[in-house]
DNA sequence: CTTGCAACCGGAACTAGTTCCGCTTACCGT
DNA sequence: ACGGTAAGCGGAACTAGTTCCGGTTGCAAG
């Protein structure tokens, strides 16, 4: 049933034991499900109960909801990296930028309790860092090609950015505040390009 | 020293019981020497017992722990915010502006789960809206003294700003992350004014 | 002083996330 | 096949915030 697998190493899958990969995937599984049907609040032990294992079971695999959280949205988030290096080589650098940004923001936005999961994934100095890095070399490649244009500039870290980001994400993501991301997203613009 | 007070309410303190009041300051009080004492992460229960009350009595002043915090150190957000006009006139518009925006940053990540009782009290609606007002106040305050200089530009709600940098601290809140807040409280600057 | 009652009190109970640990089992070497 | 063992498992127990409600009390009217 479960589309994507099929054929070889469907993620990174470092050599688990048979039952425990198959539990992985149950988990993410039952996960997905839940917060599609109740967000972000469904319950972790429902979670675990519905994956057919014990709580302790899932949160050796995830250490906490957040991370549970991320990592039923990973390939969605590679997806929205992966589209990066398009924009950039279709659209002005700026417009690029800006669009990527509001994809970001409308994201996190709208995955229940993403937001928080991000806070988790760019705050703690876990190995997570695969994710950040991803994110931020999306941004990397974004804020290139403005920097080619409007040269002098050597402010805005990607890192910074992306930070940045995940800081509005937190603030916006309560509730319909969709105007208040757009109007930080431009104000986050302006920062960072001259324009 | 506590400036304001001395004569008639010392806070807003709407016709409470005898008791009532009593508990509360007793709380406050309480609550301020666990914070002090061992940060935000100090337990409620704690806090109730100290104060000699139960914990029914403390959430029926504060509905939330995030409030209590708020509570415990509003007196210092005021003070914060009454020190915008001062700085307004002293300095150059944009000076006083950074210099206000380090300030309420230093502010949010020095005091303990300060940055997440100020995501409860930005995002909230309830009537918290005092505190919230207080701030934009400030913000708006020392945007007016910019927007003279360089009109055209009717960007920047103080809401906004004051949204923006309520994310900047929650991202640097955790640990020394001093130096992210700064370069990010730059980048806003940069997107507020012209520059 | 007595009485009525709304406001208040305390803490047991509930919820949800996280940790701990004794038991089970997949896997590899023989 | 067989046995040893590290990896894995489940769920009871723990923690901390929050809610609920039966009993108590400040306060003012009579």
């Amino acid at each position: 049933m479960s589309s994507s697998d099929g054929a070889g190493t469907t993620r990174g899958h470092r050599s688990l034991r048979a039952d425990a990969r198959r539990n992985e995937d149950r988990l993410l599984e039952a996960a997905a499900a839940a917060f599609a049907r109740e967000g972000a609040g469904a319950s972790v032990k429902d979670i675990a109960r519905a994956a057919g294992v014990g709580v302790g079971t899932l949160y050796r695999r995830f250490p906490s909801k957040e991370l549970l959280i991320e990592a039923v949205y990973r390939h969605e988030v590679r997806r929205l990296c992966d589209s990066a290096p398009h924009l950039a080589a279709t659209l002005p650098p700026v417009d690029a930028l800006r669009t990527w940004m509001e994809d970001f923001i409308d994201f996190m936005t709208v995955k229940g309790g993403m937001a928080d999961a991000l806070r988790v994934v760019l705050t703690d100095d876990n190995e997570k860092t695969h994710t950040r890095a991803l994110l931020a070399d999306a941004i990397a490649h974004l804020l290139a090609a403005v920097g080619e244009r409007s040269p002098g500039r050597p402010r805005a870290d990607a890192q910074d950015v992306l930070m940045a980001l995940g800081g509005i994400s937190l603030m916006a993501s309560s509730e319909g505040r969709r105007d208040l991301a757009a109007r930080l997203v431009h104000l986050l613009l302006h920062g960072v390009v001259g324009t």
